[in-house]
DNA sequence: TGTCTGATGTGATAATATTCACACTGTGAA
DNA sequence: TTCACAGTGTGAATATTATCACATCAGACA
């Protein structure tokens, strides 16, 4: 089991790696990789230890073969079966989203309780009722459930997930909510980012270093 | 200064705790603080030493006086001023919310490039020209500043809000950013995040542990 | 009043994460 | 071919973060 720390910069390196190669570049250092990333070139050659590859040290890493050791990685299989539920202007900037994030995300479905939305097609993506989760979801093994709806719904609709069978969720509701062990939940709460974010830089305003 | 970990499991205390008062508890233990915040109580414990409050062993933490010792170490001046650049789907919805964040954020402005936004306001905040960054933000020292412009100006609406004397920046645009020693910054990638809780849910799935 | 109880505050310990520092390697130049 | 060099891979050291475990405390109760 790779590190969450080491997972989330891996996958940073690979969003810098695939900007790189959309630009014709075909070896990258671990310094260049850690400046562009945010990380530092010790921290790169440490966590390209985990996937098993071997640069060289007068060319670099191979851009495209690094890309690939990472996607075996993150993505074994065909495609990361996803949805979402809630599609507020939230859900759908983050479907819209979807038709920039790595093809390897395979959006099954979107669900909503809004009548008006129902059957429609938001964001290239079809939309079921929320009753319908079960129904939809059954025949799919989902990797991520992308939760979107108004605080209050947010853990009722986390439970009907997880009854589907799925076993990672997102939540962007501002609320902590509960899952049971043997679901992997991320809660993104907008609140806290941002006050972390001026915590900090009232640090840095008033001269403290972080 | 607060470390990074224990500042954000202290915002969200506070959001478990205002959730608490709404509904009347005036009293918590730590043990129901950790379970409602997906912690636990020598977790919670510890990080309530690091903002100066006691506990009583009968009654538990008194949830009013604690809300208000954590606003002092998040917000110890008036509010915190913020901006945000990029109105679009997701800029809209992330201005949306702030009218459910607590009071203590100040959105001064908006900005975009679109001239059909220019001098509307959008969210409930007045809409400027990017180009007036400076002019409109210059009277203000602003914390937060919330990047939501597509891919390729983001770097570009960084390095002007940096010059505007923004030290706090989160970025939703889907390339990382860099700044210089002195300014915060939180690349709030969503494909990092969905990559990450699917590589755990597939741990879940598959039997594993995390 | 004295005793009991269950939660707190915290020193000590363990686990995790980062950084250092250097032996080793593959390539280009002489 | 041999040398020099810049960058890698990694053991060791450091720093950060989380957990344990227990002395202490404030109130309930007899």
């Amino acid at each position: 089991m790779t590190p969450i720390k080491t997972l989330e910069r891996l996958i940073m390196y690979r969003i810098v790696l695939e900007q790189s190669a959309a630009q014709g570049t075909t070896h990258l250092f671990s310094k260049d990789l850690a400046s562009q990333s945010g990380s530092n070139p010790a921290q790169v050659r440490r966590d390209l230890m985990t996937v098993g590859y071997s640069g060289n040290p007068q060319k670099g890493y191979a851009v495209a073969d690094l890309i690939e050791k990472i996607r075996q990685l993150l993505e074994p299989g065909e495609g990361i079966p996803m949805t979402l539920v809630g599609t507020g202007n939230l859900g759908r900037a983050i479907l819209g989203h979807f038709n920039r994030l790595r093809p390897k995300f395979n959006l099954i479905a979107a669900f909503d309780t809004d009548e008006n939305k129902i059957g429609r097609v938001i964001a290239g993506c079809h939309c079921y009722h929320v009753n319908e989760i079960p129904r939809v979801l059954a025949p799919h093994t989902i990797q991520l459930g992308v939760i979107t709806v108004p605080e209050a719904h947010a853990q009722k609709t986390a439970d009907q997930l997880i009854a589907a069978g799925v076993r990672g969720i997102a939540n962007f509701a501002p609320t902590p909510m509960r899952v049971p062990a043997g679901v992997y939940l991320e809660n993104m709460q907008l609140t806290l980012t941002f006050e972390k974010v001026a915590y900090y830089a009232r640090a840095k305003i008033s001269g403290g270093s972080v």
